[in-house]
DNA sequence: ACCTGAACACCGTTCAAGT
DNA sequence: ACCTGAACACCGTTCAAGT
């Protein structure tokens, strides 16, 4: 039930105190890779910082991730997860239009709260060609809690009957970007409740901008 | 009436042929970046990459920026100045609320068309605390076009009532959002026409969302 | 099986020196 | 006034070698 499933390779603990430094470097490189980007940015995330935090050499990367990239996208796969999984939870137990803005605030929630995550997600650190497979099913479900949401609402007949997908990008490109300027402190708020007052305010905006009672769009904007 | 003004000491062009290898290399500095962050990215933007493809040494670019990210910021500030006369063009001559949605694609557009400066502009790239004055200028000059626009049309009665700064980060949020999952490829977009209609179909919800119709903000959401 | 240490080809920045 | 070349302290990655 916890959205981070365990690590692929469950090697048991290591049983005896040798000298090697780490029983599970692979989580413990993760981990680091996160705190270092809250401290210090993506560009503080080096193999020397990490590894000397660690105590282990900047090779020792390399026995757990293919390079630095697969580490960050490590850390996106995660992120994914965390945000489909708080996003499900603020729209499932209601399923309603009030349920959908909730969603929405946690969408925001969860890029403030974990900006390191959301930059290494959306900051264009991946390499989209690299297609690492973790990655893209984690992203693709992450969307589409939102679409399945709109999807219930439309045959409840609570949201204009668009296109689902046409209805999904629009309300993504728009939490997508509160939290994008949000984290790059371009909203000018004092601080997160400032936030997601913003946020409240764009749900209700979305509300009435695609709720059932707007005019659906026109062929051609389909 | 150009959006790119005149470099700041326009020294006249090299009289003789001297062993200097510009008479304008900041200028030159600068295109090449864009060049080269089209062609590899803001990564691929090295000095020693953009100093040999200009036929200079690596550290030339110290005469003329104080570093690498005063270069950057140049871009960006380019950009700025550039995305405020297109906005402007688009909703200046109708000041209706098609020329609102006019100027949304005018965004968006011009994202897509200058990739290079738009990620440069929002990627994260420029230390926030640099104070850079021409960029500090520039960026809020831009959100100014968005705010006039709305407080012309609710002077009209032809938008929402709600404080105007509050529908300026709704809007902006929303086109932020579309441009920034187009230029990273997200938005499953086969090519910019693509990319155009699902603008077209966010500013037609924009406007359903922020339309004269549309109930007011309760107080608690203002 | 897991990690190290040295090597390699990069990077931004500084600074004395050149013209 | 403008630029170079060498030096410095970094960076990711590879690989033989260690245990």
């Amino acid at each position: 039930m916890s959205p981070m499933p365990p690590a692929p390779s469950p090697r048991p603990a290591r049983k005896r105190a040798d000298r090697y430094h780490h029983g599970d470097l692979r989580r413990a490189l993760l981990a680091e890779a996160v705190r270092t980007i809250q401290k210090d940015g993506v560009e503080g995330v080096t193999l020397r910082n990490i590894g000397a935090r660690l105590g282990v050499s900047r090779a020792a990367l390399y026995r757990h991730f293919t390079d630095k990239s697969a580490l960050l996208a490590a850390v996106a796969a995660e992120g994914f997860r965390m945000l489909r999984s708080e996003t499900d939870a603020a729209f499932r137990p209601a399923q309603t239009p009030e349920g959908f803005a909730a969603m929405a605030v946690a969408y925001v929630r969860f890029a403030t709260e974990h900006p390191s995550h959301y930059r290494v997600m959306f900051g264009g650190y991946l390499d989209r060609k690299r297609r690492d497979p973790e990655l893209e099913s984690e992203g693709p479900a992450a969307f589409q809690v939102l679409v399945d949401a709109i999807v219930t609402l439309q045959k409840r007949g609570e949201i204009v009957a668009d296109h689902p997908l046409h209805v999904a990008r629009f309300v993504w490109a728009t939490v997508h970007g509160v939290a994008m300027l949000a984290i790059n402190g371009l909203l000018m708020c004092a601080d997160e409740q400032a936030v997601i007052a913003v946020t409240r305010y764009a749900a209700l905006r979305l509300g009435s901008g695609v709720g059932a009672h707007a005019a659906p769009a026109p062929a051609r904007d389909q």
